[in-house]
DNA sequence: ATGGTCGATAGTCGA
């Protein structure tokens, strides 16, 4: 089963740049989307259909902001959408699909860049989500947590790690945290396969970045520890350049 | 150099 999340930044602005095209080539079996900045009513399904997706989308209460989805071939035994609590839940940011051997979410984790009172909402919401997880992680087949976490773990996951040192996505806090999670029983699947340095999946659209690699790795597949001798590779598809991120594929037999 | 660039929206806001 061929996994893929991507933080699409919008799935119209992607579809304008030939998202379609590129996914039906991944031959992805299941897609989990973030950022899809867009509502229900508004939402392409066609486009999904006519490559043999089933589409189960999140949107965000506030028009244009947030939201998730999965895209799915292979029919899910349940899909459930959100966590149950109202403050994440409104702004789409959790949903899951369930199968009779895995259950893949796609989590939008907030970002805490734009002021001091979003870092705090991240950082409960980073305290609530570990317990959410602790408890799910008990009663549904092994998870593959899919999604845009906005946090770099480790120094070798962004490219000025000095520079970055307390700004959000890279504080102590945030980066003990994803730390801790992993305790619970989840591998990086994509570090699992890959240890070198220079591999990101977000990069600012100012100064150039991406052109010059200067980016943050902060869309990750956790997979359930249980899991991860199924899992065959795990990379970053940087050439998909239909947001500021790109995807990650993992493959699980 | 105290900025810069996007996407969705119609407020600027959020990233």
């Amino acid at each position: 089963m061929k996994i893929i999340t991507y933080n699409v930044n919008g799935i119209r602005a992607a579809i304008r740049k030939d998202f379609i095209s590129w996914l039906s080539a991944t031959n992805a079996d299941v897609v989990c989307l973030q950022e899809i900045k867009i509502q229900k009513k508004d939402f392409p399904y066609s486009l999904f259909e006519e490559l043999g997706y089933e589409c189960y989308i999140y949107p965000a209460q506030k028009a244009g902001y947030s939201g998730v989805a999965i895209l799915s071939k292979r029919k899910p035994q349940e899909v459930v959408f959100g966590c149950g609590i109202s403050r994440y839940d409104e702004e789409g940011r959790i949903l899951r699909a369930v199968y009779e051997d895995v259950t893949v979410m796609s989590v939008y984790m907030p970002s805490g860049a734009s002021r001091p009172e979003r870092q705090q909402f991240k950082l409960t919401f980073l305290e609530d989500f570990y317990d959410y997880i602790q408890d799910l992680k008990a009663t549904v087949p092994p998870l593959v947590i899919c999604g845009d976490y906005n946090i770099c773990h480790r120094a070798i996951d962004i490219h000025n790690p000095k520079a970055n040192a307390n700004s959000p996505g890279f504080t102590p806090t945030e980066r003990a945290w994803f730390s801790n999670f992993l305790d619970l029983g989840y591998v990086d699947a994509f570090r699992h396969f890959n240890k070198e340095p220079h591999h990101y999946t977000w990069w600012s659209f100012k100064a150039n970045a991406r052109a010059r690699n200067l980016g943050w790795r902060i869309d990750y597949q956790l997979i359930d520890s249980a899991l991860i001798e199924r899992a065959q590779k795990c990379v970053i598809l940087s050439e998909a350049k239909h947001s500021d991120h790109c995807p990650v594929l993992s493959e699980i037999d």
